[in-house]
DNA sequence: ATTTCTCTGGACAAGACTGTCCAGGATTGG
DNA sequence: CCAATCCTGGACAGTCTTGTCCAGAGAAAT
């Protein structure tokens, strides 16, 4: 399935429409640019004349397919969760001879734009630190997740506690990872240690990055 | 010194001011509820009516002080540099006899919130993800932190490739502990894990949350 | 070909926000 | 007591946004 597609104009679509005096769009097209904007921007830079501007087309026919912007943050809700909360638990499902190749499927899943997009789930969690309705659904979200991480670890023998403690480690840093990588400039100067713990090429994790995540998950903890 | 301090409205403080029929305000009022505001709501809610309701006092008045908005959110740009990333840098200089402590006044160090205030922290991360110059101060101020972590664990001989790594996973998992803990529900249900790693009574590290510094510094890092 | 249904564009109303101008109350210094 | 200065309130203009209404263009059905 192709994910994270560019917004497709119609006129620009000769496949799809004549590209005839009449510029016609899909509900998924306004969802998606709204989608790229609310990355971008934030919830405040979902505007009805910004998508209208970038697909070409009147602000006003925007309210044939939504009945109001309200309605169209609800669609875009609905689809972040869609997108990104199932692959996570999907990932930490997936069997694993030991608990290191399973932190590495844990790791790999979030660094594969495929299955998780960090800047959609940044803005989503951006917009539910001020929209109490939004927070509820990505509280829930997080249970979800650290839920079948913890349960990746206690079913690779890890007692609750430690499972616990070990998983809120492991999406905490994850999180953080993110929360700051998205930058540029760190980026760069950082490509070596990204390799280092969270580096795979192709299908198979990368050698440093299996070591890593045994270390990370052999390590003792205090009783 | 007293942080983080309620907005003060003259008018309620009589103390300050005889109460009577003109409301005086002083520009570190403006700030201060524009901080809460920037908090609460985002950069976007920062709005002079909004301030200006929540001080009594009528919206042009705010002209007086700041030229513009815009010089509003200049002032409080410096104003979170100065209070967060300094207590920082000076926690990770601070003397320990280990690394195990020096990590201990590491997360102490974002724990308190009279060192670090994590929700402004974030407030401003937020909007320096809409905002390039925002962006490059909080580039900035993540490179300096990062340094200082590192440098930290440079101190207690780990050599520069490993003392990097550790800096980064140790500062990633506080973010994105601080990106997650802010919701209540988690916070309540995860008291006993908090306690575990990151609870500090007093101004003795509690035993545990030692024990899982040890844990951490002293885990073993692959070839 | 004609009718019907989909969808679009332009005009309009209403509200929120920023920034300007200026009269004048309150306070301070002489 | 008077004058200069500080600070505030109200009015006004301009911009941006959401949402409504309706005429009518195109496409599809008959």
């Amino acid at each position: 399935m192709a994910r994270r597609a560019a917004p497709v104009l119609h006129r620009d679509n000769p496949d799809k429409e004549p590209l005839s005096g009449h510029v016609k769009v899909t509900p998924e097209d306004w969802l998606n640019v709204a989608r790229d904007l609310l990355i971008s921007e934030g919830v405040a830079g979902v505007k009805v004349l910004a998508i209208s501007e970038r697909l070409g087309v009147s602000r006003s026919s925007f309210y044939w397919y939504f009945k109001s912007r309200k309605h169209l943050l609800q669609a875009l809700l609905d689809d972040w969760e869609a997108r990104n909360t199932e692959p996570v638990l999907a990932h930490c499902r997936l069997p694993a001879e030991n608990i290191t190749w399973a932190v590495c499927n844990f790791f790999r899943c979030f660094v594969d734009p495929d299955l998780f997009d960090a800047s959609l789930d940044f803005a989503v969690r951006e917009w539910s630190r001020h929209d109490g309705s939004v927070r509820s659904r990505i509280d829930a979200a997080d249970t979800q997740r650290l839920a079948a991480v913890t349960a990746m670890f206690a079913h690779h023998g890890y007692e609750t506690y430690e499972a616990e403690a070990r998983a809120r480690i492991l999406y905490f840093m994850q999180c953080g990872y993110h929360a700051l990588e998205v930058r540029e400039p760190m980026q760069a100067r950082t490509a070596r240690l990204e390799g280092y713990l969270l580096g795979f090429t192709g299908t198979e994790p990368d050698p440093v990055a299996v070591a890593a995540a045994r270390s990370f998950a052999e390590s003792r903890m205090p009783a």
